[in-house]
This record gives structure tokens, C-alpha cells and sequence, in this order.
DNA sequence: CTTGACTCTGTAGTATGGTATAGGGTGTAG
DNA sequence: CTACACCCTATACCATACTACAGAGTCAAG
């Protein structure tokens, strides 16, 4: 069995050093055995595991998430539908996020269709737009 | 002319008394004279300009760019264009932000059809997706 | 054996948008 | 006159996800 240095990993997963070193802190990553000078031993597989927190990131799951999902991974009992449950979860976070900038972009392009661009800053319907009442 | 101690206008803005303090370092509002004692005393068209801020960042934008957008509501000179360039550029920005979450919806939609919810966790096709070859 | 690349720990800094706390002074109602 | 609510400054802290740096040790090539 080959291990890797950090250096080794972390640009293999496509990650930096100090994010590898990071991640161990965080627990998303096991802390590794060290060779007698100190130096982090690197199992080939941890190189999978940082992908799949780069993956699990791009996919929006915050860091905190994504410790979670692994923590699914590992459990020797339990059923995928736990996992399921975590992703369809996300899917109605992402929803929602989806559907907070659409009613900021009706809001914003409203403004934007009322304003020629043209007149005085002084009449700018956008300017009015947010001095005005409160309401939110 | 009634001034409005800093705990008023928070009230009336519908924002924390530390958040105003915030806002003043951070140049959003100006800072108001002061009584003998040393208290702040604002002048009422302040709540304005806090649900002016309030309003703005419901609609997406950063303090930063509310500060730019306070500034050129201030200035004399200038023509409403600016400001619409503002709102346009950041509806262009909102854009950008609902197309990588429908990305990232439609790729955990894909995992989450994949999976019955039914098998082992071990057998899970999310977690195997996760664990895939690198490719972003 | 020297040089340069790599690694180690610990600490601090980045940006964002606040919130909290300590240790005071002030203003007003009863 | 005494409580109590309110205000003041300054500093530190929260979460998020890193990134940078100092100062030291290690490893491999030539």
C-alpha cells in the first residue's frame, strides 16, 4: 500500500494543503498515521473522500452538511433512505433560494421597466422605489 | 424638528440598535450631532435612509453596493442611467446565481430519481455519485 | 553536504454582516 | 433621591470556509 504525502493529495483531489490540513481539524477527514518525523500518511482513498466533499460542496451542501453525510456513509446500520432524505431536503433548500431571487428580480426588473434612465437622478423611480414605506 | 435617539430609529426602522451603530461606522448613514451628554440625535428622515438599507438588501445587494447606491442618490450631479445600470447589473448578477442552483437541483433531482430509498446504504447512488472520478 | 522543495505547528488574517459584553455615564418617573 | 431604562465606547465574538505567515524541521537530488 502507497501512502501519500499531504502535498500528494491535496493535489490530487484538486484541493489545497491547507484546506486538507483544515478539513482534518473539522473532522471531515480522518487524521491520518504519521511517518516518525511527523509527516501526515495519506491511505489512497482519502484522495475519493476529498472529492466527495468538493462534490457534496458544489452540489451546495455546506461543510457542516457534508460532515453529516459522511457520518450516513460510514454507519454500518441504516438505509439509504436516510441519505435520499438529505438530498431531497436540499432540493427544497434549493427551492426556496430559487424562489427568493426570483421575487427579488420581479421587484428589481419592475423597477427597472418603470425607469427610462433618462431623467434626473432627483425622479428616478428606483431611488423612490426603496425610500419607500416600510413593510417587509 | 424632534430628534429620535438611536434606540427610536432602530425601532422604526425595524432594526437593532448595534446594527445602526454598525451602519454609521460603516459610512450607510451619517453620524448625527450629538446632545451635551454625548447622546445621538437623529433627525427623523433617518428611518428613511435605514429602510432604504433594509429594503436594498432584500432585494440582493451588499452593503457595499448599497453604500455606492446611497451615493448616488446623494450626488447632484448624474443621471438616473447610473442607477438603473445598478439594478440591471444586478439582475444580471441574481441571473447567474438562480442558474447554478438550478444546476445544482437538477443534479441531485438525477440522484435523488436513482434512488428507491430502499436498499443498503452501502448500495446508495447518491453516495456512490458523490464518490465518483473527479470532473468539475 | 548543501540546496531547495516539502512538511510541521500554531496563530492570525480575510470577507460578510452583524451580535454581545464590559464598564461606564445619563435621564426620568415615582 | 433612588431605581431603572437607556445611552456611550471599545473590544471581542459568531458563523462560513478558508488562506497566509512565522519559524522550525525533513527529505531527496546533485
Amino acid at each position: 500500500m502507497k501512502v501519500l504525502s499531504i502535498g500528494k493529495v491535496a493535489n490530487r483531489a484538486g484541493v489545497g494543503i491547507e484546506t486538507v490540513r483544515f478539513y482534518e481539524r473539522e473532522g471531515l477527514i480522518a487524521a491520518p498515521p504519521r511517518s516518525e518525523s511527523g509527516y501526515r500518511q495519506y491511505p489512497a482513498d482519502t484522495v475519493a473522500r476529498l472529492r466527495f466533499v468538493k462534490k457534496a460542496k458544489e452540489l451546495g451542501f455546506s461543510l457542516k452538511e457534508i460532515r453529516e453525510l459522511l457520518s450516513l456513509k460510514a454507519k454500518s446500520s441504516g438505509s439509504c433512505g436516510d441519505v435520499r432524505n438529505r438530498a431531497t431536503g436540499k432540493i427544497e433548500d434549493i427551492d426556496r433560494k430559487i424562489a427568493v431571487l426570483q421575487a427579488m428580480r420581479k421587484a428589481l426588473s419592475a423597477l427597472v421597466e418603470e425607469c427610462s434612465g433618462e431623467g434626473p437622478r432627483s425622479a428616478c423611480p428606483i431611488l423612490g422605489a426603496l425610500d419607500a414605506e416600510p413593510d417587509a
